[in-house]
DNA sequence: CACTTCATTATACAATATGTGTAAACTTTC
DNA sequence: GAAAGTTTACACATATTGTATAATGAAGTG
């Protein structure tokens, strides 16, 4: 998996063959095909991986927190972070998904989660009337899932940024669709 | 070029054999390397054919309007009515970008004259004093940047969306970076 | 009309990739 | 040491990109 990391990032996805991958780790072809299964399924056990070592739970756990505006805060400082740790990697991951349909599952289903996530959040928002005036909950969902998006994130990001720098910028950009003048 | 871009949008890039792209133009698959090149080659007049249809040009015209304000007015406008023109097929034209290195020089030759466009126009804006105060120049440029771009438009627009009702979105954002109040 | 030029076709070919199958060698586990 | 499960080496089928070549056909020009 690391080896197919490495590639995938250096040669793209074209340029990733089974064979580079095996002979990187060490075994055989068909030792990948037993494990992974296809092509697809590396890939897959590679986004799983990245996700984890990015810390993905993170996002459900900002979520929860009770002022709502705090679990803004928190679930963007979480995306960043979690597009942070393997950027080069995700840039092809992600744009994979739009390029193959067969791939895109995979990412599809992550975002959806993200989605329902932001829903939920912005119900909350709402009732407490933080919800800039003029601005659908639907409408406000989608620029929040496109501020915290991985593309988003990585057009905002110098190749040496701080996700913290970051952040600041996308709250920055946020207010203008909730109310967080109440924090920092 | 109709069939690729049909194929190409259908079955992805995974999917899209020049032998059935051949097939679907009447026409043999020699002929139609004899036109192209190369399956790349077919690709960036798919590209090329796309944003003359979206009306590429009319970013540079928007970017030339006197008053700054009213330039990145146009500016998002015009991004918005590009990427709104055929948001299936760019989808996978700039996620292939993302993907594989060989491909990526099309679209990133496109990104980097965009930012030259932003940056120009940001300096105009850092002039008349109209950047939001603690906010560096390349900063409001990435964010621009990020704001106008093509995986920003997708995310933020519905379906069925008209894009000037996402561009009134992508204003209300960009007020958080440049002051555009005087505006409608 | 005959002639030339050019694009298209049919066909074959080489190279590379994915994915499967199989028997032998090797490790691990008990 | 025997059984079970992996890994290997190798062969094979299939699909795709890209190139080469001779034959075919459709222009336009004299």
């Amino acid at each position: 998996m690391e080896s197919a990391r490495q590639l995938l990032v250096r040669q793209g996805f074209h340029g990733l063959s089974l064979e580079d991958v095996a002979r990187a780790a060490g075994v055989t072809r068909k030792t990948v095909y037993n494990h992974f299964g296809s092509k697809l399924g590396l890939l897959n056990a590679v986004f799983d991986a990245v996700a984890a070592r990015g810390e993905v739970w993170r996002l459900a756990e900002a979520a929860e927190v009770s002022d709502p505006r705090e679990a803004v805060v928190r679930l963007v400082g979480a995306s960043c972070r979690l597009w942070a740790s393997d950027r080069a990697l995700l840039r092809r991951l992600v744009g994979l998904a739009a390029v193959d349909p067969e791939t895109a599952s995979v990412v599809v289903e992550r975002e959806r989660r993200r989605e329902a996530t932001w829903a939920h959040l912005v119900r909350r928002l709402e009732a407490a009337g933080l919800l800039r005036p003029g601005l659908a909950a639907e409408e406000a969902v989608r620029v929040l899932m496109a501020l915290t998006s991985f593309a988003t994130y990585d057009m905002l990001a110098p190749a040496d940024a701080d996700p913290a720098a970051v952040m600041a910028l996308l709250l920055r950009l946020a207010d203008g669709i909730v109310d967080l003048s109440g924090r920092g």
